[in-house]
DNA sequence: ACAATCTTGACTAAATTAGTCAAGTATACA
DNA sequence: TGTATACTTGACTAATTTAGTCAAGATTGT
């Protein structure tokens, strides 16, 4: 299972970016400044964010990145993907019929696992970007 | 969030010393040999699940470990945090009024992660070994 | 006595993470 | 047309974490 800073920060920075979302882009600079992420990092994530059509850029002075959708349009599971925050609970390959430590058959846990990850990719596939910020409207900054 | 090895070995573990609870122990060395983790390992994870009054261990030959309770007692839950592997999704410390990333107040996407770990808590608070090995009674090995 | 088993600490190779560095391309605006 | 701003993309790396291994010993059953 993983859930790191690149994921973390890839809401974070969309979230960011819904609530600033005027007709103007944002620029990765500003993102970067409110909420305290490395620049280099930023355009590290948006490159796959822009690849995976989360969002578009546009290009010289006061450019900056856009949403392609509507905030509610985009769920969070959309986000994680595009980062490669896949979350994997299982150890063995899902498709083959081995288990996990080389066993023939799938291990005792294994259903365990996959019940998990049903768990908890409902979550990332309920939420989108619109409840995150209407979630934390109270406390703009 | 984490969910390694050490978690995921734990709980394996435990379903197979459920499974071949009779009123012997079982030994490191058949949990290793059946579930083909490494022996050095586990010693290393039991340790901590003794330590968390997990299971017990009778000692000289024909020793090995026992589960303190019923399997049905036994929550996941208790396991994985036994082996240290807390469900950890905020980045900040919970307590403090600090954020993340050195900000004076929580993130944007604090409320999220926090959600998000009560969901995954959720489900480990909810499974117990008993479910476990119910679940894979087909497929014993 | 001796073998099986638990007990505990120290150590380490490999993988992953969280970035940094760098060189370039495209566009807006003066 | 020059230049500043901003996106584009690949390569590199220090620090941390993971997934163990190694080792030396203590206990107990037979
Ligand atoms: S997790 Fe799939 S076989 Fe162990
Ligand atoms: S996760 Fe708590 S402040 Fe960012």
């Amino acid at each position: 299972m993983k859930l790191t800073s690149k994921g973390r920060y890839a809401v974070m920075a969309l979230a960011d970016l819904a609530k600033f979302n005027s007709m103007n882009p944002v620029s990765l600079r500003d993102i970067s400044l409110r909420q305290g992420i490395s620049l280099d990092f930023l355009e590290q994530i948006f490159y796959k964010l822009k690849k995976n059509n989360i969002v578009k850029s546009i290009r010289g002075t006061r450019g900056g990145y856009i949403l392609t959708k509507n905030p509610e349009q985009i769920k969070l599971a959309n986000i994680l993907n595009a980062v490669d925050e896949e979350v994997k609970t299982v150890q063995c390959k899902k498709e083959s019929k081995k288990g996990c430590n080389g066993k023939t058959s799938k291990c005792i846990t294994h259903n365990l696992w996959d019940e998990l990850e049903i768990h908890i990719n409902n979550f990332f596939e309920q939420k989108n970007l619109k409840d995150l910020i209407s979630n934390s409207i109270e406390s703009r900054n």
